[in-house]
RNA sequence: GGGGGUGUAGCUCAGUUGGUUAGAGCGAUCGCCUGUCACGCGAUAGGUCGAGGGUUCGAGUCCCUUCACUCCCGCCA
C-alpha cells in the first residue's frame, strides 16, 4: 500500500464504514469546540472531514496547526448520523476519526486566506500563485483547461491530423506584431524571434507533404495586454490542410468546436452550422468585424434619407452634405419607455465622444415623437420604415458621422442599448464567421497600402484576371471565427504561387529583394512543388474563457504574468550579470 | 505613449464638511466550549493611511508630483 493515502479526499462512501484508512492533504478549515476539533482534510479531489476529540493524544498537537499544513492522518472510517450529514460535499455522509496523524508539509502564517470566497488582489494572487491555484474556482479552471486540450487533440487525431512541433528560436519577421528577441551567442550581433505564430513553419510542413497538421502552439507577441490578452505569451490550435478550399476548412473547425463546446459547456449553441457574414456587412449591420449575434440589434445606413426637402434636420443634413453617413438602431416596441431611458443613452454616447445618438418613436398616423420627431415628415418616416423594418410604437437611434467613426459608435451604442433592453441571452454561444477581408488597406497615417491581415493570403477570384491596379478591391480567402463578439481565431487558405505574391507584395511596398530576403524560406520552398493549402488557428485561451465563463484570460491560465508582463511570483524579466551579458556581446543602455 | 478606476492592519473593506486616541469582519496569538460544516463566546497583538512635497492651527480626507495594481485607447495573427 502507498505509504501516504489508500483513498482520496474524495472517495469515501457508506461502504467504507468501518474500514481503517490513510488520507492525505492540506488542512482546509478546522472547526474547534475545545474537546472536539473537525478538521476538513482537502486534495485535488474534494473533502473529507475528519474528527479527534480530547481523549486522542493527537488531540492538542492537531488543534495548533495551520490552515493548509499538508498532513497525513490514519483513521477509521465512520457513519454519519442523519441530521450531521453534509449534502454540500460528495464524502458528506461519513466522516473519519483520527487515530493518528503525521506533518508532512509545513505552512507558516497565509499571506491570503485560501479557503474562502473573497476576491483578492491581482498582485496578491500572481505573487503566491500556488496558493490561488488551491482555490476551488481557478483549481477548476486550470483542470478544465487541460481536459479541453486533451479533447481537441483527440479530436484531430480522429479527423487524421498530425501533431508537430515546430521551433521556438526563430527568426524576427517584418509584418505583424513586435517579437520577442533571444541574442545569440554563437553569432555575436544576431537575434532569435520567438514565432508570434508557426505560420511559415505550418506552411513549410504542408509544402513538406503531410497533408494535415495542427499543434497546440505556444505564441510569442510582445505587445501591450487586456483583459482578454495575456501579455507575452498565449496558446493557439494551430492547423493546415493541403488541398483544401476554404468549405473545407470550415467544415472541420465547424465540426470541432461544436463538439468541444456542446461536450465543455452546458449553454446552447444557436447555429451549428455558422453563419457568414462578409466583412463589409459586419462592419454595416454590427459595426464590428467581431459582431455579437447574441445581439439581435441591427444598424442599418439611412443616410438618403436625409438629402430630401421634407426632412428638416439641418446638423445632420450638412453632415451629410461634407460626406458624413447616419446610420440608425431600431428597438422594437419601446414607445413606452420613460424619457430616463432615451436620456441615458444619449448622455452615454456623448460620453463614448460621439455628438450623441438622436432619437424618435414611431408613432400612429406616422408621426415621430422625441425631441427631433419634428424634423421628419410622414412621407420621411415611411421611408425610413420601409428601409429599416421598424413599425409603429418602435423608436430609432440615429447616429452621422464619418463612416470609420460611425462604425465605432453604433457598435458600441448596439451593445449598450441591448444591454439596457435586457436582450442579451447570456446562456448561449453565437458562432459566426466572417470572411471576405479585403487583402489590403490603406493606412489612414501613411496614406500607405499594406497588408490588411496576413500576407500570406490568398487573393480571391481567378488568379490570371486579378486587378493589381485596384488593390483595395481585391478580397482574400481569410475568414474569422466570432463567438459571442469575442475573436476566437483567423485563418486564410494561403497563397502558394511565388510570381503572385511577389507581386503582392510590390504593392505593400516590398521589392523582389526585400520579399526574397525576408521570407526566403518561405519563397523558396514554394518554388519547388507547393500543393493549394490553407489553415486557421483558434486560440486555446479563449475557447476556454467562454467554456469557463471567465471574463479575464488570467483566471484561465496557470502561472500568467501582469499587466506589465512581470511574474511577480518568479521575479521576471530580472536583471543578469554582467557575465551573461559579456557572452552575449551585449551592452546595456537604459533611458531615464 | 494616452485616459479612467483603485491603493487605509497579514487579507477584504468602512472612515461623514478637514477636527480628540484611525475602525469592522476574516486571519494570527491566548483562554473557554464534545456535533460543527462560514461552529460559537471572550481577550490580546497588529497601522509609514502606497511614497514625496504643499495648503492649513490641524490632512487618511484638499492640492501637486510620483509609484504600484487594474480597465480601456493606441498597439496586437
Amino acid at each position: 500500500m502507498n505509504k501516504y493515502r489508500s483513498h482520496n479526499c474524495n472517495e469515501l462512501r457508506k461502504k467504507n464504514v468501518g474500514s481503517s484508512i490513510l488520507l492525505s492533504g492540506w488542512i482546509n478549515k478546522k472547526r474547534d469546540h475545545g474537546n472536539l476539533l473537525f478538521l476538513d482534510l482537502r486534495d485535488n479531489y474534494g473533502i473529507t472531514q475528519c474528527i479527534i476529540d480530547k481523549g486522542n493524544k493527537n488531540f492538542k498537537e492537531l488543534e495548533k496547526l495551520q490552515l493548509e499544513t499538508v498532513i497525513k492522518i490514519e483513521g477509521k472510517v465512520v457513519d454519519r448520523s442523519t441530521d450531521t450529514i453534509n449534502k454540500e460535499i460528495e464524502t458528506g455522509e461519513i466522516e473519519v476519526t483520527i487515530e493518528n496523524f503525521i506533518v508532512l508539509g509545513k505552512c507558516k502564517e497565509l499571506p491570503m486566506p485560501v479557503f474562502s470566497d473573497q476576491e483578492y488582489s491581482e498582485e496578491i494572487r500572481l505573487k503566491y500563485r500556488y496558493l490561488d491555484l488551491r482555490r476551488k474556482k481557478i483549481h477548476e479552471n486550470i483542470i478544465l483547461r487541460s481536459k479541453v486540450i486533451s479533447f481537441i487533440r483527440n479530436e484531430m487525431n480522429n479527423f487524421g491530423f498530425l501533431e508537430f512541433q515546430t521551433p521556438i528560436l526563430t527568426s524576427s519577421s517584418p509584418e505583424g506584431a513586435r517579437d520577442f528577441l533571444v541574442p545569440s551567442r554563437l553569432n555575436p550581433g544576431k537575434f532569435y524571434a520567438l514565432p508570434q505564430a508557426p505560420q511559415q513553419f505550418k506552411q513549410l510542413i504542408m509544402v513538406s507533404g503531410f497533408d494535415k497538421y495542427f499543434q497546440i502552439a505556444p505564441c510569442f507577441r510582445d505587445e501591450d495586454a487586456r483583459a482578454d490578452r495575456s501579455p507575452g505569451e498565449f496558446y493557439q490550435l494551430d492547423l493546415e490542410m493541403s488541398f483544401v478550399e476554404q468549405e473545407d476548412i470550415f467544415k472541420v473547425v465547424e465540426q470541432l468546436l461544436v463538439n468541444t463546446f456542446k461536450k465543455f459547456s452546458k449553454k446552447k449553441i444557436i447555429t451549428e452550422k455558422f453563419p457568414r457574414i462578409t466583412y463589409r456587412d459586419a462592419l454595416l449591420k454590427y459595426g464590428s468585424d467581431k459582431p455579437d449575434l447574441r445581439n439581435p440589434l441591427i444598424i442599418e445606413d439611412i443616410t438618403e434619407t436625409f438629402t430630401r426637402k421634407d426632412v428638416s434636420f439641418d446638423i445632420f443634413k450638412k453632415l451629410v452634405k461634407s460626406g458624413s453617413n447616419v446610420r440608425c438602431i431600431v428597438t422594437k416596441n419601446t414607445k413606452d419607455k420613460p424619457r430616463s431611458f432615451f436620456d441615458n443613452i444619449d448622455r452615454w454616447a456623448k460620453n463614448e465622444g460621439a455628438s450623441g445618438l438622436a432619437y424618435f418613436t414611431i408613432e400612429n398616423g406616422i408621426s415621430a415623437k422625441g425631441p427631433v420627431g419634428k424634423f421628419f415628415s410622414k412621407e420621411s418616416l415611411e421611408e425610413i420604415m420601409k428601409k429599416t423594418g421598424a413599425k409603429v410604437g418602435d423608436s430609432i437611434f440615429m447616429a452621422c458621422s464619418k463612416k470609420k467613426d460611425l462604425e465605432r459608435i453604433t457598435s458600441l451604442a448596439r451593445d449598450k442599448i441591448a444591454k439596457d433592453l435586457n436582450l442579451i441571452d447570456d446562456n448561449v454561444f453565437a458562432f459566426c464567421w466572417v470572411v471576405d477581408y479585403p487583402m489590403f488597406e490603406k493606412n489612414d497615417q501613411t496614406n500607405k497600402i499594406e497588408f490588411s491581415h496576413n500576407p500570406f493570403s490568398m487573393p480571391q477570384g481567378d488568379i490570371k484576371k486579378l486587378n493589381f491596379e485596384k488593390p483595395l478591391d481585391m478580397l482574400a480567402y481569410q475568414y474569422d471565427i466570432v463567438c459571442n463578439g469575442i475573436e476566437l481565431s483567423s485563418g486564410a487558405i494561403r497563397n502558394h504561387i511565388p510570381e503572385l505574391m511577389y507581386k503582392l507584395f510590390a504593392i505593400a511596398g516590398y521589392d523582389k529583394d526585400q520579399v526574397d530576403e525576408k521570407f526566403s524560406g518561405m519563397i523558396n520552398a514554394l518554388s519547388y512543388g507547393a500543393p493549394p493549402h490553407g489553415g486557421i488557428a483558434p486560440g486555446i485561451d479563449r475557447i476556454i474563457m467562454l467554456l469557463a465563463n471567465e471574463k479575464n484570460i488570467r483566471e484561465v491560465t496557470m502561472f500568467p504574468m501582469n499587466q506589465n508582463a512581470q511574474d511577480l511570483m518568479m521575479n521576471a524579466p530580472s536583471s543578469i550579470d554582467e557575465k551573461q551579458l559579456k557572452e552575449l556581446n551585449l551592452t546595456l543602455k537604459i533611458k531615464k
